[in-house]
DNA sequence: TCTGAAATTAACCCTCT
DNA sequence: AGAGGGTTAATTTCAGA
């Protein structure tokens, strides 16, 4: 990876709304050019996409937990990731090492919703589950290191 | 909150460059109604902010841990976010209930990376670590629901 | 790959409702 | 709170180096 696109990447990672303008100015490039340089980042699947950074709270998600899940019958086929897609309320879905298979990250607007939802994941995927509640977020989504 | 903030939401969150024309297209107002509420979100907060999403690997932070943190002297003043705020490859800190204290989410190159990482926050927050590597990641900051 | 210029479209500000 | 209009600024495409 080169260091202008390298360059770019951390500034649209710490601004995705930036205008190619000033990231002309920031770069050192023409307009043209580092549009060119964005779009093709996009093209190779570098940049996946722009996205707000949300207030969960004020958006009525305020709670916010991990939920570890592990298979209850290691013989059945392990697609929990695909059975659990349509839930909303899971925001990421990571394979991990260690006890338990799978680390769900999900946002509720309550402790009961977080019930309900950890009932239907315990159906939808048949698997039992170990959560984490979040107390408190003191940073989240940082953008990447320069 | 009322129901076209909402919209405006979900659709920022799921794409952070939409145009005002857009936005204005999707609900039903003018460009400069939306334009007025994007701006009212922003500044009450509700929208922290846009931000690109990477392909992490393509940028060369292709091992992702999630490392939970436990305070090894229980009398001490446990301000470990702010001690390891200045660490870039955490990309976010939880306080999280359960048996450790915080819950940090960090993005390296390397393995090697990881082992100087954990050193370092061992060192700066005086804690001891238990770390969960992810092996793949199916989804991951995904819109909110709707 | 970059620049520079031209054409299109969007952002932004203001006023009126 | 929202609509409409006018000005400024950005995006996008293209020719050329």
């Amino acid at each position: 990876m080169e260091e202008t696109d390298a360059q770019i990447i951390r500034l649209l990672s710490a601004d995705g709304r930036m205008s190619f303008t000033d990231l002309g100015r920031a770069t050192g490039l023409s307009t043209s050019a580092v549009h060119q340089r964005v779009r093709r980042l996009e093209a190779r699947g570098v940049v996946r996409g722009y996205q707000a950074k949300l207030d969960h709270e004020a958006v009525g998600l305020g709670l916010t937990a991990f939920i570890a899940i592990r298979a209850i019958d290691p013989s059945q086929p392990d697609d929990s990731p695909e059975r659990l897609r349509h839930l909303d309320a899971i925001e990421a879905c990571y394979s991990v090492a260690g006890e338990e298979s799978y680390l769900l990250k999900v946002r509720v607007p309550s402790t009961g919703a977080l019930e309900s939802l950890l009932a239907e994941i315990r159906a939808v995927a048949n698997v039992s589950t170990r959560s984490t509640i979040v107390l408190s977020t003191y940073y989240e989504n940082r953008p990447i290191g320069g």
